[in-house]
RNA sequence: CGCGGGGUGGAGCAGUCCGGUAGCUCGUUGGGCUCAUAACCCAAAGGUCGCAGGUUCAAAUCCUGCCCCCGCAA
Protein backbone atom coordinates (compact mmCIF):
# COMPACT_ATOMS: atom_id res chain seq x y z
CA UNK A 1 0.00 0.00 0.00
CA UNK A 2 2.91 2.42 0.71
CA UNK A 3 4.62 0.97 -2.23
CA UNK A 4 4.15 3.16 -5.38
CA UNK A 5 4.48 6.53 -3.93
CA UNK A 6 6.37 9.34 -6.43
CA UNK A 7 8.21 12.29 -5.07
CA UNK A 8 6.29 15.22 -6.31
CA UNK A 9 7.47 19.43 -6.70
CA UNK A 10 4.41 21.19 -5.42
CA UNK A 11 3.55 24.40 -7.08
CA UNK A 12 1.24 26.71 -5.21
CA UNK A 13 0.94 30.26 -3.47
CA UNK A 14 -2.21 30.70 -1.98
CA UNK A 15 -5.55 29.22 -0.28
CA UNK A 16 -6.70 27.86 -3.39
CA UNK A 17 -3.49 25.57 -3.20
CA UNK A 18 -3.74 24.40 0.29
CA UNK A 19 -5.82 20.97 0.12
CA UNK A 20 -4.39 19.55 -2.78
CA UNK A 21 -0.39 20.84 -0.92
CA UNK A 22 -2.06 19.42 2.47
CA UNK A 23 -3.35 16.06 0.49
CA UNK A 24 -0.40 15.75 -1.16
CA UNK A 25 1.19 15.79 2.34
CA UNK A 26 -0.68 13.09 3.55
CA UNK A 27 -0.71 10.64 0.76
CA UNK A 28 1.71 7.71 0.29
CA UNK A 29 3.40 10.42 -2.49
CA UNK A 30 6.47 12.12 -1.01
CA UNK A 31 6.57 16.57 -0.93
CA UNK A 32 9.90 17.35 -1.89
CA UNK A 33 10.10 20.76 -2.15
CA UNK A 34 7.49 23.87 -2.55
CA UNK A 35 7.80 26.79 -4.92
CA UNK A 36 5.62 29.46 -4.21
CA UNK A 37 5.22 33.03 -4.37
CA UNK A 38 7.70 35.69 -2.78
CA UNK A 39 6.96 37.31 0.22
CA UNK A 40 5.75 40.52 0.09
CA UNK A 41 4.10 43.57 1.93
CA UNK A 42 0.52 42.92 1.92
CA UNK A 43 -2.46 44.54 3.29
CA UNK A 44 -2.60 48.12 5.44
CA UNK A 45 0.59 48.91 6.86
CA UNK A 46 2.70 47.23 4.02
CA UNK A 47 3.42 44.16 5.92
CA UNK A 48 5.30 41.27 4.74
CA UNK A 49 3.06 38.74 4.41
CA UNK A 50 4.36 34.67 3.41
CA UNK A 51 1.82 32.93 0.97
CA UNK A 52 -0.16 30.51 2.60
CA UNK A 53 1.34 27.14 1.49
CA UNK A 54 4.42 28.60 2.38
CA UNK A 55 3.63 28.06 6.33
CA UNK A 56 2.57 24.60 5.75
CA UNK A 57 5.83 23.99 4.21
CA UNK A 58 7.73 24.73 6.78
CA UNK A 59 5.78 23.09 9.20
CA UNK A 60 6.20 19.75 7.73
CA UNK A 61 9.81 20.54 7.18
CA UNK A 62 9.23 21.10 3.45
CA UNK A 63 12.02 22.40 1.42
CA UNK A 64 10.44 26.10 0.36
CA UNK A 65 11.66 28.34 -2.71
CA UNK A 66 10.45 31.56 -3.57
CA UNK A 67 12.19 32.75 -6.54
CA UNK A 68 12.04 36.09 -8.21
CA UNK A 69 13.11 34.67 -11.18
CA UNK A 70 12.14 32.02 -12.41
CA UNK A 71 14.76 31.68 -15.44
CA UNK A 72 17.53 31.24 -13.02
CA UNK A 73 19.90 28.29 -13.55
CA UNK A 74 21.20 28.21 -9.73
CA UNK A 75 17.11 27.47 -9.18
CA UNK A 76 17.02 25.05 -11.96
CA UNK A 77 19.84 23.17 -10.14
CA UNK A 78 18.51 23.83 -6.88
CA UNK A 79 15.24 22.01 -7.66
CA UNK A 80 16.66 19.51 -9.94
CA UNK A 81 18.58 18.23 -7.01
CA UNK A 82 15.11 16.98 -5.53
CA UNK A 83 15.03 14.95 -7.55
CA UNK A 84 11.40 14.92 -8.19
CA UNK A 85 9.31 12.55 -10.70
CA UNK A 86 6.34 15.19 -11.22
CA UNK A 87 5.30 18.77 -10.51
CA UNK A 88 2.11 19.66 -9.16
CA UNK A 89 0.60 23.02 -9.69
CA UNK A 90 -2.08 25.12 -8.15
CA UNK A 91 -2.63 28.30 -7.94
CA UNK A 92 1.46 29.37 -8.51
CA UNK A 93 0.73 32.64 -9.96
CA UNK A 94 2.85 32.70 -12.92
CA UNK A 95 3.60 30.92 -16.13
CA UNK A 96 6.28 28.82 -16.34
CA UNK A 97 9.16 28.68 -18.66
CA UNK A 98 9.72 25.54 -20.84
CA UNK A 99 12.80 25.15 -18.90
CA UNK A 100 11.18 24.65 -15.48
CA UNK A 101 8.14 22.49 -16.95
CA UNK A 102 10.52 19.83 -18.39
CA UNK A 103 12.60 19.63 -15.07
CA UNK A 104 11.08 16.44 -13.65
CA UNK A 105 10.65 13.58 -16.06
CA UNK A 106 7.12 13.24 -15.98
CA UNK A 107 6.12 16.67 -16.44
CA UNK A 108 3.75 18.85 -14.35
CA UNK A 109 0.06 18.29 -13.82
CA UNK A 110 -2.29 21.33 -13.07
CA UNK A 111 -5.57 22.08 -10.87
CA UNK A 112 -7.64 24.32 -12.44
CA UNK A 113 -10.89 25.95 -11.13
CA UNK A 114 -13.10 25.46 -14.13
CA UNK A 115 -14.34 23.11 -16.63
CA UNK A 116 -11.34 23.92 -19.45
CA UNK A 117 -11.68 24.80 -21.79
CA UNK A 118 -13.98 27.36 -20.38
CA UNK A 119 -12.07 29.94 -18.20
CA UNK A 120 -8.34 29.50 -18.80
CA UNK A 121 -6.45 32.27 -17.41
CA UNK A 122 -5.87 33.77 -13.43
CA UNK A 123 -9.61 34.17 -12.04
CA UNK A 124 -12.18 31.75 -13.41
CA UNK A 125 -13.57 31.08 -10.21
CA UNK A 126 -15.05 34.69 -10.26
CA UNK A 127 -15.60 34.90 -13.61
CA UNK A 128 -17.86 32.31 -13.63
CA UNK A 129 -20.03 33.71 -10.92
CA UNK A 130 -19.89 37.03 -12.82
CA UNK A 131 -21.08 35.04 -15.59
CA UNK A 132 -24.03 33.71 -13.82
CA UNK A 133 -23.26 30.30 -14.73
CA UNK A 134 -24.89 27.46 -12.61
CA UNK A 135 -21.71 25.07 -12.69
CA UNK A 136 -18.27 24.85 -13.06
CA UNK A 137 -15.88 22.66 -11.52
CA UNK A 138 -11.87 21.91 -11.69
CA UNK A 139 -10.00 20.12 -14.35
CA UNK A 140 -6.76 18.29 -14.24
CA UNK A 141 -4.45 19.11 -17.19
CA UNK A 142 -1.05 18.95 -18.11
CA UNK A 143 1.50 22.14 -18.06
CA UNK A 144 2.12 23.18 -21.57
CA UNK A 145 3.75 26.41 -22.91
CA UNK A 146 0.40 27.86 -23.42
CA UNK A 147 -1.69 29.29 -20.45
CA UNK A 148 -3.96 26.57 -19.21
CA UNK A 149 -4.28 24.72 -22.73
CA UNK A 150 -2.33 21.01 -21.60
CA UNK A 151 -4.41 18.24 -22.41
CA UNK A 152 -6.93 17.08 -19.81
CA UNK A 153 -6.66 14.09 -17.67
CA UNK A 154 -9.80 14.62 -15.45
CA UNK A 155 -12.63 16.84 -14.53
CA UNK A 156 -15.21 16.88 -12.11
CA UNK A 157 -17.99 19.53 -11.36
CA UNK A 158 -19.21 21.38 -8.98
CA UNK A 159 -23.00 23.18 -9.15
CA UNK A 160 -22.83 26.96 -8.38
CA UNK A 161 -25.86 27.91 -5.75
CA UNK A 162 -27.89 30.85 -6.31
CA UNK A 163 -26.40 33.25 -4.11
CA UNK A 164 -22.76 31.63 -3.98
CA UNK A 165 -19.59 33.71 -3.38
CA UNK A 166 -16.41 33.39 -4.75
CA UNK A 167 -14.91 32.75 -1.42
CA UNK A 168 -17.50 30.35 -0.82
CA UNK A 169 -17.19 28.28 -4.24
CA UNK A 170 -13.05 28.40 -4.14
CA UNK A 171 -13.45 26.41 -0.84
CA UNK A 172 -15.98 23.94 -2.94
CA UNK A 173 -13.05 23.90 -5.92
CA UNK A 174 -10.06 23.64 -3.56
CA UNK A 175 -11.45 20.46 -1.71
CA UNK A 176 -12.56 18.96 -5.16
CA UNK A 177 -9.35 19.90 -7.00
CA UNK A 178 -7.58 18.59 -4.34
CA UNK A 179 -8.80 15.10 -4.30
CA UNK A 180 -9.45 14.76 -8.06
CA UNK A 181 -5.41 15.82 -8.06
CA UNK A 182 -4.56 13.16 -5.41
CA UNK A 183 -6.66 10.47 -7.41
CA UNK A 184 -5.35 11.16 -10.98
CA UNK A 185 -1.59 11.38 -9.48
CA UNK A 186 -1.86 7.91 -8.08
CA UNK A 187 -2.97 6.75 -11.50
CA UNK A 188 -0.20 7.57 -12.79
CA UNK A 189 2.26 6.91 -10.23
CA UNK A 190 0.70 3.18 -10.30
CA UNK A 191 1.39 2.92 -14.01
CA UNK A 192 -1.91 3.12 -15.06
CA UNK A 193 -3.35 4.25 -18.88
CA UNK A 194 -4.82 7.65 -18.11
CA UNK A 195 -6.37 9.03 -21.29
CA UNK A 196 -5.22 13.11 -22.50
CA UNK A 197 -7.81 14.53 -24.27
CA UNK A 198 -6.54 17.43 -26.20
CA UNK A 199 -9.11 20.49 -25.11
CA UNK A 200 -10.83 21.87 -28.00
CA UNK A 201 -9.22 25.39 -28.06
CA UNK A 202 -12.63 26.79 -30.44
CA UNK A 203 -14.54 26.54 -27.20
CA UNK A 204 -11.45 28.29 -24.88
CA UNK A 205 -12.68 31.22 -23.45
CA UNK A 206 -10.55 33.50 -20.45
CA UNK A 207 -10.62 34.70 -17.63
CA UNK A 208 -8.61 37.50 -17.08
CA UNK A 209 -7.20 38.86 -13.78
CA UNK A 210 -9.66 41.13 -11.25
CA UNK A 211 -9.28 44.10 -11.17
CA UNK A 212 -10.51 46.66 -8.33
CA UNK A 213 -12.06 48.17 -11.61
CA UNK A 214 -14.00 45.51 -11.94
CA UNK A 215 -15.93 45.99 -9.35
CA UNK A 216 -17.52 49.64 -10.05
CA UNK A 217 -21.22 48.72 -10.84
CA UNK A 218 -22.85 49.89 -13.86
CA UNK A 219 -26.47 50.22 -12.40
CA UNK A 220 -27.62 50.22 -15.94
CA UNK A 221 -27.04 46.41 -16.39
CA UNK A 222 -30.21 44.15 -15.29
CA UNK A 223 -30.35 43.52 -11.83
CA UNK A 224 -29.24 40.12 -12.47
CA UNK A 225 -25.62 41.36 -13.63
CA UNK A 226 -25.15 43.29 -10.94
CA UNK A 227 -26.06 40.59 -7.94
CA UNK A 228 -23.50 38.63 -9.57
CA UNK A 229 -21.11 41.04 -9.75
CA UNK A 230 -21.88 41.26 -6.09
CA UNK A 231 -21.11 37.56 -5.28
CA UNK A 232 -18.45 37.09 -7.51
CA UNK A 233 -16.34 39.93 -6.63
CA UNK A 234 -17.15 38.61 -2.71
CA UNK A 235 -14.61 39.00 -0.76
CA UNK A 236 -12.19 40.49 -3.14
CA UNK A 237 -12.38 42.99 -4.36
CA UNK A 238 -15.75 43.66 -4.11
CA UNK A 239 -18.81 45.39 -5.58
CA UNK A 240 -18.78 49.11 -4.84
CA UNK A 241 -20.22 52.30 -5.94
CA UNK A 242 -20.96 56.14 -5.10
CA UNK A 243 -23.82 57.65 -3.20
CA UNK A 244 -23.26 61.29 -3.25
CA UNK A 245 -19.34 61.69 -3.31
CA UNK A 246 -19.31 58.69 -0.55
CA UNK A 247 -17.83 55.40 -2.26
CA UNK A 248 -20.37 52.29 -0.93
CA UNK A 249 -19.55 48.57 -1.20
CA UNK A 250 -22.34 46.39 -1.62
CA UNK A 251 -21.56 42.87 0.17
CA UNK A 252 -25.23 40.89 -0.33
CA UNK A 253 -27.24 42.01 -2.37
CA UNK A 254 -30.37 40.12 -4.15
CA UNK A 255 -32.81 40.66 -7.16
CA UNK A 256 -36.21 42.47 -6.02
CA UNK A 257 -39.59 42.23 -7.40
CA UNK A 258 -40.00 43.10 -10.11
CA UNK A 259 -42.19 45.32 -9.00
CA UNK A 260 -44.28 47.11 -11.50
CA UNK A 261 -43.38 51.23 -11.20
CA UNK A 262 -45.91 53.64 -12.05
CA UNK A 263 -43.15 55.57 -14.41
CA UNK A 264 -39.74 54.30 -14.95
CA UNK A 265 -37.30 55.03 -13.36
CA UNK A 266 -33.28 55.82 -14.19
CA UNK A 267 -30.97 53.52 -13.09
CA UNK A 268 -28.90 53.96 -9.67
CA UNK A 269 -32.60 55.57 -8.41
CA UNK A 270 -33.67 54.85 -4.69
CA UNK A 271 -37.30 52.90 -4.82
CA UNK A 272 -38.17 52.29 -2.26
CA UNK A 273 -37.20 52.49 1.53
CA UNK A 274 -39.21 50.70 3.98
CA UNK A 275 -38.31 48.92 7.55
CA UNK A 276 -36.05 46.48 6.37
CA UNK A 277 -36.01 46.70 2.63
CA UNK A 278 -33.94 49.01 0.21
CA UNK A 279 -34.73 48.75 -3.23
CA UNK A 280 -32.82 50.09 -6.23
CA UNK A 281 -33.72 50.49 -9.83
CA UNK A 282 -31.25 49.00 -12.60
CA UNK A 283 -31.13 49.27 -16.29
CA UNK A 284 -33.74 45.57 -15.98
CA UNK A 285 -35.19 45.05 -12.72
CA UNK A 286 -34.56 46.22 -9.34
CA UNK A 287 -32.09 45.06 -6.57
CA UNK A 288 -32.08 44.69 -3.51
CA UNK A 289 -29.57 45.67 -1.29
CA UNK A 290 -29.05 43.71 2.25
CA UNK A 291 -25.19 44.33 3.25
CA UNK A 292 -23.27 47.60 2.90
CA UNK A 293 -19.94 48.92 3.72
CA UNK A 294 -19.85 52.84 3.44
CA UNK A 295 -15.95 53.64 3.19
CA UNK A 296 -13.81 53.77 6.49
CA UNK A 297 -17.30 51.45 8.28
CA UNK A 298 -17.47 48.62 9.21
CA UNK A 299 -19.93 46.31 7.44
CA UNK A 300 -23.69 46.92 8.28
CA UNK A 301 -26.76 45.44 7.57
CA UNK A 302 -28.65 47.99 5.14
CA UNK A 303 -31.21 48.87 8.17
CA UNK A 304 -28.46 49.41 10.74
CA UNK A 305 -27.18 51.85 7.48
CA UNK A 306 -30.71 53.11 7.85
CA UNK A 307 -31.14 54.13 11.32
CA UNK A 308 -28.24 56.79 10.45
CA UNK A 309 -29.43 58.09 7.43
CA UNK A 310 -33.03 58.54 7.82
CA UNK A 311 -35.09 59.56 4.89
CA UNK A 312 -32.01 58.86 2.20
CA UNK A 313 -33.73 58.61 -1.27
CA UNK A 314 -31.79 61.15 -3.52
CA UNK A 315 -29.16 61.81 -5.35
CA UNK A 316 -29.30 57.74 -5.74
CA UNK A 317 -26.44 55.82 -6.89
CA UNK A 318 -24.25 56.66 -9.45
CA UNK A 319 -20.92 55.08 -11.00
CA UNK A 320 -18.62 57.74 -9.69
CA UNK A 321 -18.39 60.14 -7.11
CA UNK A 322 -20.75 63.73 -6.85
CA UNK A 323 -19.79 66.52 -5.03
CA UNK A 324 -23.52 66.99 -4.00
CA UNK A 325 -24.46 66.06 -1.14
CA UNK A 326 -27.14 64.14 -0.25
CA UNK A 327 -29.42 65.49 2.36
C1' C B 1 7.31 56.53 8.86
C1' G B 2 2.60 55.09 2.00
C1' C B 3 -2.63 58.21 1.89
C1' G B 4 -7.23 58.76 4.38
C1' G B 5 -11.97 57.86 7.41
C1' G B 6 -13.73 56.30 12.15
C1' G B 7 -14.30 54.83 17.83
C1' U B 8 -20.56 58.99 21.55
C1' G B 9 -26.82 54.06 25.61
C1' G B 10 -27.90 47.41 22.13
C1' A B 11 -27.33 49.23 16.37
C1' G B 12 -26.52 53.34 12.95
C1' C B 13 -25.44 58.54 13.34
C1' A B 14 -25.30 64.20 15.00
C1' G B 15 -22.67 67.16 18.38
C1' U B 16 -16.03 68.44 18.24
C1' C B 17 -13.93 74.21 14.28
C1' C B 18 -16.42 78.36 18.32
C1' G B 19 -15.30 74.10 25.95
C1' G B 20 -20.76 75.30 29.80
C1' U B 21 -27.44 70.17 31.66
C1' A B 22 -25.36 64.31 26.06
C1' G B 23 -29.12 64.51 21.24
C1' C B 24 -31.53 61.99 16.69
C1' U B 25 -33.30 57.53 14.09
C1' C B 26 -33.88 52.42 14.95
C1' G B 27 -34.13 48.62 18.55
C1' U B 28 -35.57 46.97 23.70
C1' U B 29 -39.30 47.13 27.87
C1' G B 30 -44.19 48.71 29.65
C1' G B 31 -48.86 50.84 28.30
C1' G B 32 -52.57 52.54 24.58
C1' C B 33 -55.14 52.17 19.78
C1' U B 34 -56.60 48.36 16.20
C1' C B 35 -59.98 42.53 13.56
C1' A B 36 -54.72 42.82 13.03
C1' U B 37 -49.55 44.40 12.01
C1' A B 38 -42.92 45.18 10.68
C1' A B 39 -48.06 50.62 11.19
C1' C B 40 -49.58 54.62 14.73
C1' C B 41 -49.78 57.12 19.88
C1' C B 42 -47.76 57.54 25.10
C1' A B 43 -44.01 56.35 28.60
C1' A B 44 -39.55 54.08 30.53
C1' A B 45 -34.93 51.76 30.92
C1' G B 46 -30.16 52.10 28.98
C1' G B 47 -24.01 56.18 28.00
C1' U B 48 -16.78 55.75 32.43
C1' C B 49 -18.42 60.12 24.97
C1' G B 50 -11.87 54.04 22.91
C1' C B 51 -7.63 54.44 26.97
C1' A B 52 -4.07 57.45 29.85
C1' G B 53 -2.20 62.06 31.09
C1' G B 54 -2.35 67.53 30.57
C1' U B 55 -4.75 72.69 30.21
C1' U B 56 -9.22 74.93 32.57
C1' C B 57 -13.77 77.18 37.45
C1' A B 58 -15.59 73.67 33.74
C1' A B 59 -13.52 68.89 28.49
C1' A B 60 -17.30 64.38 24.05
C1' U B 61 -15.23 69.24 22.48
C1' C B 62 -8.51 72.05 23.30
C1' C B 63 -3.08 69.71 23.88
C1' U B 64 0.22 65.11 24.23
C1' G B 65 0.87 59.87 24.03
C1' C B 66 -1.26 55.08 23.19
C1' C B 67 -4.96 51.13 21.69
C1' C B 68 -8.65 49.31 18.31
C1' C B 69 -11.82 49.18 13.56
C1' C B 70 -12.10 50.35 8.39
C1' G B 71 -11.43 52.38 3.10
C1' C B 72 -7.59 53.44 -0.57
C1' A B 73 -2.84 52.40 -2.34
C1' A B 74 0.73 48.26 -2.82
Amino acid sequence: MVSGGIRVLMLGTPAFALPTFEALIASRHQVVGLVCQPDRPRGRGQKVAAPETKRVAEAHRIPVFQPVRLKDPALMEALGALGADIGVVAAYGRILPDALIALPPRGMINVHASLLPRYRGAAPIQRAIIAGDDVTGVTIMRVVRELDAGPMLAAAPTPIAADMTSVELERALAASGAGLLVHTLGRLADGEAVLEIPQDDRLATHAPKIDRADGLIDWSKPAAAIHNLVRGLHPWPHAFTFLGAARLILHRTAVAGPWRLPRPAAPGTILNVAADDFIVATGDGQLRLIDIQPEGKRVMSIADWMAGHPGIRTPGFSSTPSGFGPE
